[in-house]
DNA sequence: TAAAATTCAGAATATAATTCTATCTCGATT
DNA sequence: AATCGAGATAGAATTATATTCTGAATTTTA
């Protein structure tokens, strides 16, 4: 892991701020935005895109359109060596899981899981969790609605 | 909240999945990739709009390039009324919050909250949630690492 | 202070989005 | 089986946008 220079300004953390909500706004609108040239706007898009400041570019698909309507979150302990994430990449690679992370205390993930309901949610635990060498434990908290679920990021300036 | 019907066949899927992995790909694009008219894209990427299958466009930005570093878990335990979510409403108003779901058992809030660094997340607990009524307990939960951070569902067909 | 690198505007060009219309498909009805 | 109508699509024409290029201005570096 290297040490990077990201070398933001105030127009950068404008055009991000408009990106984060609205992926396709187009570039004459930035622009427009801005009070500055489209030429100079991509520029600084490109640029921004190359130093991964910007990620990716998602739609934000709604899970009850394609009927994924279970969420749930959860921990699971495992027999990892610190630093190395066996566990935690192996479970990376399962579809319905959207995120791992590794956490403080009781040595173990907290992952994020989508599934079409329960069974399916039973399923998955049996079938491909269960699978996972080094997993100890988990523990399973069912989400009944969620309130806000954004990736948005508080920009600075 | 009434019931839905989305109706959406393999061609849908199809578009969904590119456009879920990159925002930004554009009409002809889509129109190549399914061997259709571009124009009969842009009615069914509108009318998927529409009907709330897509719900966002988003860019993922990466969260160190703008100075936010520590990702957290916290578990609210509020004194809510069943249903009536004025605690998670407040808590989906604070803009470091991403996430905000009720959770099963222990009438509680799951939370998701991005921050600088463990001081920020401080000052945020004694500012911010110190402030909102109703709240009885919190328990945080630190991320150290995060291997997986993703919002793509698993599309059908 | 000079040279190099970066940033940007504006014009020219290439590419893509959008609109429109004719055609086609498919299910319902008679 | 024939007719009707709604919805979906292809393809041409038009409009809008992205992209490239150049030169000038500014900033950085040596």
């Amino acid at each position: 892991m290297t040490k990077v220079e990201y070398n933001l300004d105030h127009v950068d953390y404008k055009i991000l701020r408009l990106m984060q909500d609205n992926a396709r706004i187009n570039n004459a609108d930035i622009a427009r935005e801005l009070s500055m040239a489209p030429s100079a706007i991509l520029e600084r898009v490109k640029k921004l895109e190359q130093k991964n400041v910007i990620l990716q570019y998602n739609a934000k698909i709604n899970p009850a359109a394609i009927d994924q309507k279970l969420l749930s979150f959860i921990f699971i302990k495992a027999n990892d060596i610190i630093g190395e994430q066996k566990v935690g990449i192996l479970l990376a690679e399962i579809p319905e899981v959207q995120e791992v992370h590794d956490i403080a205390g009781d040595d173990g993930y907290l992952i994020k899981v989508r599934t079409a309901d329960s069974t399916a949610l039973v399923d998955l635990m049996r079938n491909t969790l269960g699978k996972i060498e080094g997993i100890i434990s988990t523990r399973t908290t069912i989400v009944l609605q969620t309130v806000k679920e954004e990736q948005q990021l508080v920009i600075p300036e």
